[in-house]
DNA sequence: GGAGTTAATGAAAAAGTCATAAAAGCCATT
DNA sequence: AATGGCTTTTATGACTTTTTCATTAACTCC
């Protein structure tokens, strides 16, 4: 799997930095984008989305850490780095509060620079490996799009049922109360409408399942909730 | 032997503030949970046990020092934080009386935040060092995934038969008392019910003992309540 | 030994849970 | 206005768990 060249955006006002940057790090392989104040960061990142933004914290306008907090919203596992300027911890308290990952101060030297980029990179799923596909037995989950695969042919699945489900891949392994479930899925208003949930897992055993009343995936938990996947081992990650 | 990565649980009602903290935590390899309240918490928390839970004081519904209670009730190695919001020694105080092991207060430096985390996961055993897993002559009572194997084959357990045994096992070698038992299996509001005691010893010693009639395991203390563990030997320790 | 208590036993009523089925409501589209 | 997909409600039966009751056995204290 060849992974493709890593995407960064670059935010900041002053054009002699961005320059800089976009000379040392396209040299370095990554491919590299820029915007000059937060706003137009956003459009920018809305219109082709990168895998990494290294926004300034001090600009005009849209200030950085409210467009860090923007871009966060957007997109919840986009790698963001942020220039602060002074040492004060107050700055990093609030880029990391923003939604940061990291973040370096000015004045800084350009390999750690580097050095936090390819760091948070590694952590941060990159687009290409972000087509997350949860795998289970023969069953495997698109968050992406939104689809479910059982055997390699998908399985239509209403909104709802969808949210189910993913908040069981997510959580396989380990029982999950029924309030735990109805929150997720149906609101945090809910917890005791405990036929939502039965209905639902039946249709999902009904298209999931070989034999639904036999279930091999969504299995109950009685007097507690339900529990997703096959093995009891006590293994996972994130 | 690889310790598990230490699982937080960030109890908060903000999302923003959430998801700051997942993503600093995470990035520091903590694993980290969410809950948006109390309730979801107590939930969350009863479905999969975590390290430490951080918990926000302020929140509607149930609040944070009624959350930190039951949490503290549910288990008493927890690790709990709480964040309180003035520098009120009465929000402190509280906290510390509802069994917190510790509080911060907003505004908070991120790097103390983590400072208090990390101190009180030192000191708090962490779910991997803590024996989950209870043994008693040929019984085998795991925490985890809320079963009992009796000479390694699997005893179906109701949840109230599987609260008393595991009561019995967390105090075994001493005496306890019907209220003891009740208040704990059945409620703070129980205490005089004996019967239903009754009910239970039975049927758990029909399920364990190999002669209900003259139990090794599951021994009556007249006039006090029950005692746990075959050895009467005075000796044992947490 | 007898009165009074406490504990064990047996059995069954009461309450709750889960799976299933199906009707009713909602809503966007035609 | 009718259709079809999805969600919410309601109903039912099988089953498990919890609670209650009645009876018998065991023990303590006088």
């Amino acid at each position: 799997m060849t992974s493709p060249r890593q995407r960064i955006l670059i935010v900041d006002d002053e054009a002699a930095l961005r320059k800089a940057l976009r000379t040392s790090l396209s040299a370095l392989g990554f491919r590299v984008e820029e915007a000059r104040s937060g706003e137009e960061a956003l459009d920018v990142f809305g219109a082709r989305q990168s895998d990494l933004v290294l926004l300034d914290i001090n600009m005009p306008g849209l200030g950085g850490i409210e467009t860090c907090r923007r871009l966060r919203a957007l997109d919840a596992e986009l790698g963001i780095v942020m220039v602060t300027v002074r040492d004060t911890e107050d700055d990093m308290v609030r880029a990391l509060e923003a939604g940061a990952d990291d973040f370096v101060t000015k004045p800084y030297r350009f390999r750690e620079l580097v050095a936090r980029l390819r760091a948070v990179l590694r952590r941060v799923k990159t687009r290409g490996e972000r087509e997350r596909v949860l795998k289970e037995g023969d069953l495997e989950l698109d968050l992406d799009q939104r689809t479910l695969k059982k055997a390699s042919v998908e399985v239509h699945l209403s909104p709802t049922e969808f949210e189910l489900i993913a908040y069981f891949f997510q959580h396989r392994g380990g029982p999950v109360t029924h309030a735990q479930l109805l929150r997720a899925v149906w609101g945090p208003e809910y917890g005791g409408e405990l036929e939502y949930l039965r209905t639902y897992m039946r249709m999902l055993r009904k298209k999931i399942e070989a034999d639904p009343a036999r279930p091999e995936y969504l299995l109950t938990e009685p007097w507690i909730g339900y529990r997703f996947g096959r093995s009891m081992v006590e293994e996972e990650q994130d």
